[in-house]
DNA sequence: CGTGAACTGTATCTATCGTACACAGTGTCC
DNA sequence: GGACACTGTGTACGATAGATACAGTTCACG
């Protein structure tokens, strides 16, 4: 998964800031009806199936064409991305910063239902489109009115979609601890096998009922942020 | 990225039931080298420089002899995770599942730190090696004596774990919040351009001072455990 | 109005990846 | 002393991302 080679050139493109060429033939298509296509690729089939030749062919054009509109593979994902969030929640209907965070975590959840390659491809450090920028812009309005200073209270945005990220990928795949999948029912077995090195895991997953959820999660980090808060007001 | 084919096969070789062949020449070398030298790669020039090519070469062999001790790549990334994450955190000298779990986010991070590219693949439904194991194993016991059900301790170690992974690869490369790296100063130009529509966001980042620490995070964790233990408490 | 520069999609090529398969040595058991 | 299982090797294949060269197209400018 090479990393993208001219991050300023990327930023141009995410942000509209191409200049249209004066001169030459018409494009076949533009950046907005690539990005759609890989889109619906991926979503059907995974991000896996989304390479070069693929999406080319599904425009019905050769591979080669397509590095007339993204520099690289890096570039492609990058517009996917940005086509694919939806637009960011607005959290100004919604009273108190718990509320709105609550609110933010379902629609942040309900779009990476949508797509479940997003949550893997938006970590790392990367140029991020307007469209997407606006989330985490939504997420801070969250906690406008609370104590937290500005560098808290990027903390806090990014513990809430860290979690809703891991939760989710434990949701379609299963994670580090082992809800579903091919190597769940072995895991189980091998537990068992070796319940005495493992006590605590072998009982536990000795009931077939331990489901991952993210509420347990939420409430937790929500409670977290609501101790600080609450510790921080008379200060203040 | 294949995925692994054959997760019975795996849990064999890491649970040490593989059977010794009696007939045939002596193998050069075993498994645990081949994992250790791969480790060493991954930890010099990052997991992407991991390739059978490139660990047959380093023991000066040729690629095609790796498949006689791993049946595809997913098994060697499997034993390299296995030789890579050290012992499990002996926490029965720590008191309280307050400072356990710290100690256990500590070791953790520290393991991490060791190994960059280690919290990236010990993601997803997968076959555990017995080292690796432990760690969740270690992470229940912190959780033992208090009043959570056992999904919930499941959740919260979970959360925890993910915790320090999620700002651990914020570390290295930068995350979602831009911190450093290429794309970081590219960001903060398109923010204080577009200042009118992300406000909060340019202003959190005019200060260049914000570098996400997982303490916060972290403490934000554990006060809402303890919000759930202590609310617990009373009913049992 | 025509010509050249800029831009388009295409065809060909390379490098690297994981992995299947046939083969010739090598060591153990009957 | 075979038979046989197991070893490492060489070759081959398909898929990947990407570089480069090329021929057709279209607009701007003289």
């Amino acid at each position: 998964m090479s990393a993208n080679e001219d991050p300023k050139a990327l930023a141009e493109l995410l942000w509209g800031l191409r200049k249209p060429p004066s001169r030459g033939p018409r494009p076949a298509f533009d950046v907005a009806q690539i990005a759609e296509t890989a889109v619906q690729v991926a979503d059907a089939e995974g991000l896996e199936a989304v390479s070069m030749q693929r999406i080319a062919a599904e425009l019905g054009f050769t591979k080669m064409a397509l590095y007339r509109y993204v520099n690289d593979k890096a570039e492609l994902i990058a517009v996917m991305i940005e086509a694919a969030v939806g637009a960011a929640p607005r959290l100004s209907g919604v009273a108190g910063w718990r509320a709105k965070l609550e609110e933010y975590a379902r629609e942040l959840s309900a779009a990476w239902r949508l797509h479940p390659w997003l949550p893997s491809v938006t970590t790392g450090d990367r140029v991020m489109g307007p469209r997407e920028t606006a989330w985490p812009e939504s997420a801070l309005s969250a906690l406008a009115d609370t104590p937290l200073t500005e560098p808290e209270r990027l903390d806090a945005i990014m513990l809430v979609s860290n979690h809703i990220r891991a939760t989710h990928a434990a949701a379609t795949p299963g994670t580090q601890i082992w809800t579903d999948g091919d190597a769940a029912p072995i895991m189980r077995d091998l537990l068992l096998l070796n319940a005495d090195r493992f006590p605590l895991l072998a009982t536990t997953h000795a009931t077939p009922s331990a489901t991952t959820t993210q509420e347990f999660g939420l409430h937790a980090i929500l409670d977290g942020f609501e101790h600080a808060i609450t510790q921080r007001i008379p200060k203040q």
